[in-house]
DNA sequence: CCCGCAGTTCGATGCACGTCGAATCGTCCT
DNA sequence: AGGACGATTCGACGTGCATCGAACTGCGGG
């Protein structure tokens, strides 16, 4: 009762500066940031980076964990990541503006972190091999692991039936802003791309959301998916 | 190539203005609308009206279609209301102002339209008297159809199978703002709710995203369902 | 104990943008 | 054709807000 309904005109007028899109794009890796990071990364001060972090904490859009005597800010939580995903779909391509933004862009293009998930064109060839060998479908707007499948994910070392039993979205399908087709998210996406990690199949790079295939990741992937890149 | 990310802080900029916030809030249901009426609605003079409503459409966030002369705004997509719906999901609740509005909120509570489908606590009711009849099951935050379900969606004279060819998702569960509970969305709710209105169990209020339940539908949804209010 | 680093607060500045009224344009109806 | 209505454009006004530098706080280490 008396509820009222949501304010979305307040979190998207916050998601609205070009600075805080930046924040949260950048938080977008699902890695903790520290704020002057955040500040360098978005050419301002750290006066106006803190200014906007404390914003966007008391809007609950980002949550600040202390690690070890430093505080590092991250998503508040899967939600967040869902709106700028689905604002991202809607939104107008910005053409590049210099030639490092270019590259760093590329590598971004190629592989990088969404939340919890592998995104990019690595994250395309993914989806496509495992659909190619049978061990993934695409129906209506989701993604549904095969009997192949599954034992696929058994041999990688994942626990298929606590996925299943986690509340949240099994093997959703999340639209790239780059590429054009739907890559493997949810509770699916999220154990596949921290198993790599683990593997030691890719690898995060230092101050970015961009990851880099291994060596062994490549063998592995083509030894056992048949990708070549 | 050259393409760079996408541009969210435009939308969100876009969104995050409280009268254009107004104009997609009361777009959401679905329906197009005239200019002077997204007006007078929002509160504002027709040529604020009418400079938001030129912004809107620059960004594709809306369309202009003309019907018979007349020319109405409606959501430019799907994409453009599940981004919206994502927003409500982490926007703060502002608190009523005033007795009217409250009056109004009620009655968006009860039953409105979200752009394709039915929510509020009529939508809440109709997937709790689905589910305990065995026609629905909600797994990992999408919902499925039973046999019985089918069935049931057959002798009401919606075709499933031309849904489940649709390239949209079949039945996707829609986090609701106002119950915290999903309702029935996707290609199956909005064929549902298009169904209700064929055959008379509902109606769309005037100037308003509302939805009344009229006493043949409640009639009608007690027998079929169970359903009492 | 004091220096340096990280982060926050404060006051001032300046730009961007939402708002309105009046004027203009286009279309439909009589 | 003329009148009425709806909608858009334009210029001007006001205000909200992001930004910075400088000062202050808190903390760890030499």
């Amino acid at each position: 009762m008396m509820v009222g309904d949501a304010d979305i005109a307040a979190v998207a007028a916050l998601i609205g500066d070009r600075t805080r899109a930046r924040f949260l794009h950048e938080l977008l890796g699902g890695e903790g940031r520290r704020a002057s990071e955040l500040a360098s990364t978005a050419g301002v001060s750290r006066s106006t980076a803190s200014f906007h972090l404390g914003r966007l904490l008391a809007a609950n859009l980002v949550e600040v964990r202390v690690h070890g005597g430093r505080r590092s800010y991250r998503l508040a939580g899967p939600e967040v990541a869902r709106a700028i995903e689905s604002l991202q779909r809607i939104a107008p391509r910005q053409t590049v503006r210099s030639l490092r933004a270019a590259s760093t862009a590329h590598a971004l293009d190629c592989a990088r972190f969404c939340y919890d998930h592998l995104a990019g064109r690595l994250a395309i060839e993914l989806v496509d091999a495992m659909t190619t060998t049978g061990l993934l479908t695409f129906t209506n707007d989701h993604f549904e692991l095969t009997e192949q499948g599954i034992s696929w994910f058994r041999d990688l070392g994942i626990d298929i039936d606590a996925l299943r039993a986690a509340r949240r979205s099994f093997a959703r399908a999340c639209l790239d802003w780059s590429e054009r087709r739907p890559h493997l998210a949810g509770a699916t996406g999220a154990a596949l791309a921290g198993r790599f990690i683990e593997l030691g199949w890719i690898e995060r790079a230092a101050h970015s959301r961009a990851v880099t295939l291994t060596p062994t990741g490549r063998i592995q992937l083509h030894r056992t998916l048949g990708i070549k890149i």
